[in-house]
Parts: C-alpha cells; sequence; structure tokens
DNA sequence: CTTTACGCCTGACGGC
DNA sequence: TGCCGTCAGGCGTAAA
C-alpha cells in the first residue's frame, strides 16, 4: 500500500476538491472491502466538509456539527477526483459525490481497504486508539523509540513498523531508513544504543518527507488523486535492489524475509 | 505482556 | 498460449 507519503499525497490531492462542499450521496457499487461498508455512512448525505485530515494511513474526512469518514488504502487502494459522469472501471468500489457533480472515487483490487463511519471524537474511535505518535511530529524521539524498545528481542525493523510504536511507517520505508542509519535490520530493537535511535529518527523523517515531496513511491499500484504515480521509486536506495551495489560501498544488497516482509539492507554499512 | 503466523483479495510475473 | 506457483506497499486477530 500506500505508506504515509502516498497517503499525505492523497489527502493533500482530495482535501481541496472537499474541503467546505456538501455530499450529496455517496454510491456504494461493492461493498466488499476489508469491513463490509456499513450503512452508517449515509450519514454523510447532505453533510458538509469541515475538514480533511490523516492519522497514521487513516484518512479523515470530518462534517459540520461532527461525524466524519474514515477511509484506509490498504495495499492497493486509490482515490481520484473525477467527474460524476465518468465512466467506473473495474474494481472502482464507492463514490463520494459532491454538491457540485465532482466526485472522489475509490478503486482498490484487493479490497484491504476500508470505509467506515466514526462519531467524534476521531481519536476514540476503536482502530485510532493505542497508535504510536506521527513520525514527522515532534511527538516522535530517539529518546522515546530508545525508551520503548528496552528489553525487547524484536527485529528492529518489525519494531519501527509496529503502527503501536510510531506509525506510518511500512516494508518500504523501513528498509531505507535503516540503511540511512546504518543499522542492521535484524538487529533485536533492545540492542541498540540510545544515539543510534536518534539517528534512526532524522532517518525516518527524512525518507518521508522527502518522498511526500516526489508525490510517494509507486512500485505497482498506487495513484494519486490525479491518477498518477509517485516518482520516489527512483530515489530508494536499497528496496528491491537485491543484488545491485551498494551506492555507499558497492557491496551487493542483499534481500531477507524478515518477519515476514522482504526486507532490503547493505550487510557491509548496516551493523 | 511480547512475539509470531496467518489470512483477507486480485493481479502481475516467471517457469514450464 | 495456458496453467501454476510465488509474490506484492497493511493490518487485525489468534495463538503461543
Amino acid at each position: 500500500m500506500p505508506e504515509l507519503p502516498e497517503v499525505e499525497t492523497t489527502l493533500l490531492g482530495i482535501a481541496p476538491a472537499l474541503t467546505g462542499r456538501s455530499v450529496e450521496e455517496i454510491v456504494v457499487r461493492n461493498p466488499a472491502l476489508r469491513w463490509p461498508i456499513p450503512t452508517e455512512i449515509h450519514h454523510a448525505r447532505g453533510r458538509t466538509v469541515a475538514n480533511c485530515r490523516r492519522r497514521a494511513k487513516y484518512l479523515l474526512i470530518e462534517f459540520d456539527g461532527g461525524g466524519g469518514l474514515l477511509m484506509h488504502l490498504g495495499m492497493s487502494g486509490s482515490l481520484r477526483v473525477c467527474d460524476g459522469s465518468d465512466e467506473p472501471r473495474k474494481h472502482d468500489h464507492y463514490d463520494l459525490r459532491l454538491e457540485d457533480g465532482s466526485c472522489l472515487r475509490f478503486n482498490d483490487p484487493r479490497r484491504f481497504g476500508a470505509l467506515l463511519w466514526w462519531d467524534p471524537p476521531a481519536e476514540d474511535h476503536e482502530l485510532l486508539r493505542g497508535l504510536g505518535p506521527e513520525p514527522l511530529s515532534e511527538d516522535f524521539s530517539g529518546a522515546d523509540l530508545w525508551r520503548r524498545s528496552r528489553g525487547r528481542k524484536v527485529a528492529v525493523k518489525n519494531f519501527i513498523m509496529n503502527g503501536r510504536i510510531v506509525v506510518g511507517v511500512g516494508n518500504i520505508y523501513a528498509s531505507e531508513a535503516l540503511f540511512m542509519a546504518g543499522i542492521h535490520p535484524s538487529r533485536p530493537a533492545g540492542r541498540i544504543a540510545r544515539v543510534r535511535y536518534d539517528a534512526l529518527v532524522l532517518a525516518i523523517r527524512d525518507v518521508l518527507m522527502r518522498a511526500i515531496r516526489h508525490g510517494g513511491t509507486t512500485l505497482r499500484d498506487y495513484l494519486n488523486s490525479d491518477s498518477r504515480p509517485g516518482y520516489f521509486a527512483r530515489e530508494l536506495l536499497v528496496y528491491e535492489r537485491e543484488g545491485q551495489p551498494c551506492f555507499r560501498c558497492r557491496t551487493p544488497i542483499r534481500r531477507r524475509v524478515i518477519g515476514q516482509r522482504s526486507s532490503y539492507y547493505c550487510h557491509r554499512c548496516q551493523r
């Protein structure tokens, strides 16, 4: 999926199209997503969008007077702004039809995405409760990562991909940030020094911010709200570069499955 | 509590 | 050309 930069890019694209407009109706073409689309989403009908924001990889559409829609792109989902009269394509699950005739349309071949209704406050939603800090906020620090990792044997790559520790770091950016910080992905989280966590936090922030500037990473499915791909794939240092030379020391990049996910690293530069 | 494994799905790709 | 196995960016859940 879409990791944090892709969700943020989508947010930046859809917010201007939604904010201040009212929802005429939501057309559900195929309710089969991760959870079946519940009928409560129709509470959105006739309501005006007060604000659009992101928490972790969730998109939150908040309405005047409270309540809102919670959207998740899953692994292959994308939202696009289009004209309501455009012909729907395969895997177009729902339309958010707006008063001006435009429409926000969700496409998701693998159906791991979600569309849910929530009542305020949003942070009380089951799915948002217990989430860790936003990586681009001041709440995310090396001191905090270090403290929370003490005594834990889990591989550091799984540790930073755990949403209770920090949100929004998926498989691609976890590999990238660990390379930038010189940390081996399978090193136990509890056996990493404080200063190295400071470096890791800087690397995570840096890679996420650069990816947002490039419109995210498109490897397979991801498209932004204008149906265009992201261009960060060409900036990747290790991800999907197995066998190719490390940009720092020329040693071939290795791939290894850690916690059921492919991980890419330089065994010479990362310890 | 932490850690691990498993599905939920479709589609793209490589090997035969 | 077709069939089959493998793999893919997330994440909640069950079980150890």
